[in-house]
DNA sequence: GTAAAACCTATAGTTAACTATAGGTCAAGA
DNA sequence: TCTTGACCTATAGTTAACTATAGGTTTTAC
């Protein structure tokens, strides 16, 4: 066993503060003290890992029990079910950061909150389809022609200000 | 001036077997000696580092000069663009790699190799392009209610198989 | 012929998004 | 009560795709 001493002010008092009373995970589930780290992760399908690294970047936000443990608000489960839609659509923490900022950080977010934020992603998502169908169309005239000169394919140059020295269509022979 | 022992037995060799005559970059460039890396990576429009990075990932390949540089084939241009092309499309230098597998190391890819690389690619993108849309459709049914719940919303769950113990519509209160 | 620019190799650092490990504490159930 | 599993923090490692730096050699241009 290991002295108190070992341990934070913080977890001191906190545990002061608390009655201890073990609770099963049903009756912490509901009498509403908050998900554990390994209930989130296992509903949420992430690893445990994974929790802590995005609590660390904001993205999720835990209080504490007495024992020093993560308890996580139901709607978290929420939040990571978002970063993980958001990911797939291939936006990177950091916008998805961004995108909750706007957010309240411990209540769930109104209706019309989280309609506003899937709005702007609506559109990003449409802009990178965007793209990526005028790449398709690009690389389709690239395959009937064979052809892929630095200089003139479209697929290569819809946005290059490399060199410019005279290459020509040197590929095509 | 450092001696001689300094230098690798090829870069020796190779000089013993050259005759030393300067040349221009203009005159190596008709001559057919070959691309120097800064010429390509002008020309490509990349960093001298980012072509010895593809090249120690055998993405491109090069000999050397007797003085141990590199020099490049022209088509060496091209498999840069197709590289930097491919990775617009989402492909990782990985995926490149394996495509690139079936062409001609050295030689320039036939018309029809390349088509043929060319149309898998498309179908990628293709791919891409369907789930992306299909994303924005799930998001958009979304919008309309508001609602991300872990259990039934088809934008976090097409190919979900997390825990699954009734959740249910928490988030819709 | 000489100085500057371009090359060379090898190594280290960077960012994103995690994953893994170590060494210790807390909680749940038999 | 006691064992086992879940947690805790902190640190290190991983992969991808580069970028940066150091210290030395070659080429080019004047």
């Amino acid at each position: 066993m290991v002295s108190e001493t070992t341990k934070t002010i913080t977890q001191i008092k906190k545990r002061k503060e608390s009655s201890n009373q073990p609770t099963t995970r049903l009756q912490r589930r509901s009498t509403g003290e908050g998900l554990s780290i390994g209930d989130v992760a296992k509903r949420a399908g992430v690893s445990v890992q994974t929790l802590h690294f995005y609590e660390s970047k904001g993205l999720i936000v835990s209080s504490r029990n007495a024992g020093n443990q993560r308890r996580f608000h139901g709607n978290m489960l929420r939040r990571v079910a978002i970063i993980k839609s958001a990911q797939k659509l291939g936006l990177s923490l950091n916008e998805i950061s961004e995108a909750f900022a706007s957010l309240p950080k411990t209540k769930s977010p109104t209706t019309k909150q989280w309609q506003q934020m899937s709005k702007g992603w609506r559109e990003k998502l449409q802009n990178k389809i965007d793209s990526l169908i005028a790449l398709r169309d690009q690389l389709d005239s690239c395959i009937g022609c064979g052809c892929l000169s630095i200089k003139s394919c479209s697929l290569r140059n819809p946005d290059d200000s490399a060199s410019n020295d005279g290459v020509g269509a040197v590929f095509l022979k």
